[in-house]
DNA sequence: GTCTGGCACTCTGAATGCCTGAGTGCTAAA
DNA sequence: TTTAGCACTCAGGCATTCAGAGTGCCAGAC
């Protein structure tokens, strides 16, 4: 059935592609008969159609219809059609610009995802995997009020979290810094999940055995691991306001069960999840996911990464039906961009 | 032209708004003569709706149409016609429990949001104003790798914000320690423009006139309070999804616009800064505001309070055809929970 | 003076039918 | 293998019709 299909028949797919992609109407024999470049009746481009639709690349919506591409076709033309259209040079230096860094990564992340959905017109999109991070550094602060401390917990990656945690009894300054100083020693650079199970290791042993600085570390910590575990790994979403413009995605209803699924994100996570492994630019098209709600939807995700290792994965979300050529190109540039200024500032 | 309504006319225009928040159709004599209470004949609710189509309070779409409620109507009406409807205990207990605090006020702010919207099934609103905000507490971490600085800084109302700055050379951690203390002692207490415009005063002193640990701080600070007047004051939205399931702002148009009002924050802002100065709940309705984006948008705000001062608004954002008795109460309850959950940890 | 029943009038929205334009599939000829 | 021609189908625009809902106003009842 797959056999390959003929150079004609390519061309043909790729074409029709295209314009449909740009003027969102069905496309019909006649409109590509003028097309330069192919110089083909509407006739022939009528038997090319069928044997496209037959192998199940376009489909037409009514007999009277031109025809559209399935989620088959763009698949095809993704992955060995499209000719993708670099960015000239204005553009790179305007999408660096736009990504400075203030020392909150939390910040850059979502700078980068707004970028992406201006640049785009279609809802940006970044994703930080918490799983791979590993611990770097921890402070205790006593705040003013007895028996309340502020723990500050820095990542490897330059994350920094806070927590407010409430102590049995009022520690002093010396003491804090020798609990943070025990305990940085002994965990630094481990990864988290580590850390979390030897946390719990040590729950077992009897508490004398240890310094009681590392001991009062220990019991504080335990509660900023126990919940950096369900708070899980990071999204931001940007620009959803950008599919509302989309005619495609015209229904009101499918519209706001996907924004549901932005919102809460979980969905989301488990879809991108699959792209933090891939080595390259990846494209998602329409239900392939197996989330329906993210039919009519496609999405183009690149990691970056940090001295050579990924650390994350950002792109785009848009009607299946969007400029591939032109938002691979911002994707990828914004994925490198993203990976050098965090490898300029993290070393 | 404003005298007083008789009884008779706000009896029958209260029927008539509950009517048409209740059932979302334009309200007809008819369907007004058969609801139980007010016994009057269709012709006789004919004329008193005459005079208040007259008046301004309710105007009919078309001809052939019921009346529908002008925005002057639902100012009235929830003004002075509106018996709200208090909540059970079973809902202040599960607002209650949805409400717990974690240390991070972002947190906090964000459940809240979320839990209005979720219980209104409109889209929840947040907003810390900062120019209340007094400092409390600063710290400098010393991050690996030399001339980088973590400044950590604690504000009176129990936020925590982290910067990375970078530093001309490397400084012990007992100079960071030194350093934050000299701060501390200097600055705790007073709000922001305060420390902000003393920290510009001690920029014109000659440096050496300064112990050195001050000097220090002064200069690392000076980057942190300058960024944070810029941030401006904080919002955070949630559920606008749930407000593309409302039937009455079909408009994708006008939707768009209202979710980019959203997300740019800027507008809602200068909104929402009206009700900080209020004392008790107010409600917005349709262009009052002047915005147009949210002309058939209401908006149900109420400030809550940390020890009997104001240090924030919340409310909900939805059409103007919303259940007012309702929602009115569940945003009061909010901000009493809010405040309350707050004195308990700020103290 | 106030309320009510009745009646003519208006307007929306759904249903129907008609027509045109676009596009197809098939067949036969080049 | 390609092309031209032809019959066929269907969506969408347009006008028409029709029923339902609601109004305004007037004249009579209380």
């Amino acid at each position: 059935m797959q056999k390959a299909l003929s150079p004609r028949a390519e061309v043909l797919l790729k074409a029709l592609i295209e314009r449909y992609i740009s003027d969102g109407q069905p496309v019909g024999s006649r409109t590509l008969s003028k097309q330069p470049g192919l110089d083909l009746s509407p006739a022939t481009i009528r038997n090319v159609m069928a044997d496209l639709e037959e192998l199940g690349f376009i489909r037409s919506p009514h007999t009277s219809a031109g025809r559209v591409p399935t989620p088959l076709g763009y698949r095809l033309f993704v992955d060995s059609l499209l000719t993708v259209r670099p960015l000239d040079s204005a553009e790179i230096y305007r999408l660096g610009d736009e990504l400075s860094f203030d020392g909150d990564p939390k910040h850059l992340m979502e700078s980068a995802s707004s970028l992406l959905s201006q640049v785009t017109n279609l809802a940006g999109i970044v994703l930080v995997p918490r799983q791979e991070e590993s611990f770097r550094q921890i402070e205790f602060l006593s705040l003013p009020g007895g028996n309340r401390v502020l723990v500050i917990l820095v990542t490897h990656s330059g994350r920094v979290h806070n927590r407010v945690i409430n102590v049995a009894h009022g520690y002093s300054a010396a003491e804090l810094v020798e609990a943070a100083n025990c305990f940085n020693e002994r965990y630094s650079g481990r990864p988290f999940g580590d850390v979390r199970r030897s946390l719990l290791a040590d729950l077992q042993e009897d508490g004398d055995a240890m310094q009681r600085a590392v001991k009062n570390a220990t019991d504080m910590a335990r509660q900023i691991f126990a919940d950096d575990e369900s708070s899980g790994p990071d999204v931001v979403v940007s620009g959803e306001a950008n599919l509302l413009k989309v005619p495609d995605l015209g229904d009101v209803g499918r519209l706001r069960r996907l924004f549901e699924t932005f919102s809460t994100k979980r969905d989301l996570l488990h879809l991108l999840d699959q792209s933090v492994h891939a080595e390259s630019i990846q494209v998602f098209i329409g239900g392939e996911s197996g989330y329906e709600v993210l039919d009519e939807c496609s999405a183009v995700m690149a990691p970056y990464q940090v001295d050579g290792r990924i650390v994350g994965t950002l792109g785009v979300i848009g009607p299946t039906r969007m400029a591939y050529d032109h938002v691979i190109s911002i994707v990828d540039v914004t994925a490198r961009l993203l990976g050098g200024v965090l490898s300029a500032e993290v070393r």
